[in-house]
DNA sequence: TGCAATTAAATTGTATACAATTTAATTGCA
DNA sequence: TGCAATTAAATTGTATACAATTTAATTGCA
């Protein structure tokens, strides 16, 4: 006989990653709006201001996202007039991303962000290293083996 | 100026729970199609396998979700015929969950989930453990103040 | 060098999430 | 007690996620 404690909710150690997930996502979006974008549409700026021009897979790979999420996503930020998509001239199958003038002053408007949201979650910051560096070690344990 | 290193996706704290919440989605799959269940529907049956027959709002409380989630997610429920949507004959707009037998069966062979994917996360039940007091931290210093 | 295998995006289809609104029922007070 | 306010689900509309498939381009080898 296997315990049922196990199965109970509170005992869960995935949900609350599960529900912290989905209430940063939350605390985001006050910021968000005004610059009317998503989360997941500011990851993939932040990418870009980090470093301009990338492929999609590039994106994919540092998001850990596909292109059936990407494309549309993509799609939308271009009708935001944030970025430009544009086939590779050397490899036509590559769609290359790169920030408008607008995309990349968008970046001014979002450098408070990241030390208000950090205010907004209430933890100091050793804890949030601990909770970085854990949640690192089990997204390097399983790194999808997609390649090898 | 504020110095741009806060806005690089590796130095973000918000970015690893994310992407680890979505890991931890594909990683519960495997067991999930077993059951043809999807990871919310398991939490949902998680919750009334610990006590049966909850409303809508008392599912949504526990799970942090709305009924725009949760309504059409229970009537997938009901369509595999593993719960039982009924109106509450003491307040007709209370819609009440329970448990089909098929729906309580299920628990068993959920039993064998919790012990297999803590193997496949790689960390110590300590880390488990710290992780999880964090993600509560921040959860209740944000508790949605909904209600007051 | 032709062509099978591979690769990069896009597409299709399903299932969350969630804001905003709607519908229907219930409460509680003037 | 009538009715405004509240409450519980459901609905509508938009935006992810992601598996599976498709399309188009490129590679690499017999």
């Amino acid at each position: 006989m296997v315990p049922d404690h196990y199965l109970k909710l509170d005992s869960q150690f995935c949900f609350p990653i599960y529900a912290l997930s989905r209430e940063i996502t939350q605390l985001y979006r006050q910021f968000l709006d005004q610059l009317d974008i998503t989360y997941p549409q500011y990851l993939v700026l932040m990418v870009l201001w980090q470093h301009d021009k990338q492929t999609v897979n590039q994106l994919g790979d540092k998001l850990l996202l596909d292109s059936g999420t990407l494309t549309p996503l993509l799609k939308r930020l271009e009708q935001k007039a944030l970025v430009n998509r544009n086939r590779s001239k050397a490899d036509e199958r590559v769609v290359e991303i790169s920030l408008t003038v607008a995309g990349a002053k968008l970046k001014e408007q979002a450098s408070c962000i990241p030390r208000e949201m950090f205010d907004l979650l209430g933890i100091s910051l050793e804890e949030m290293e601990t909770l970085k560096s854990i949640a690192h070690k089990i997204l390097q344990y399983n790194a999808r083996e997609q390649k090898g």
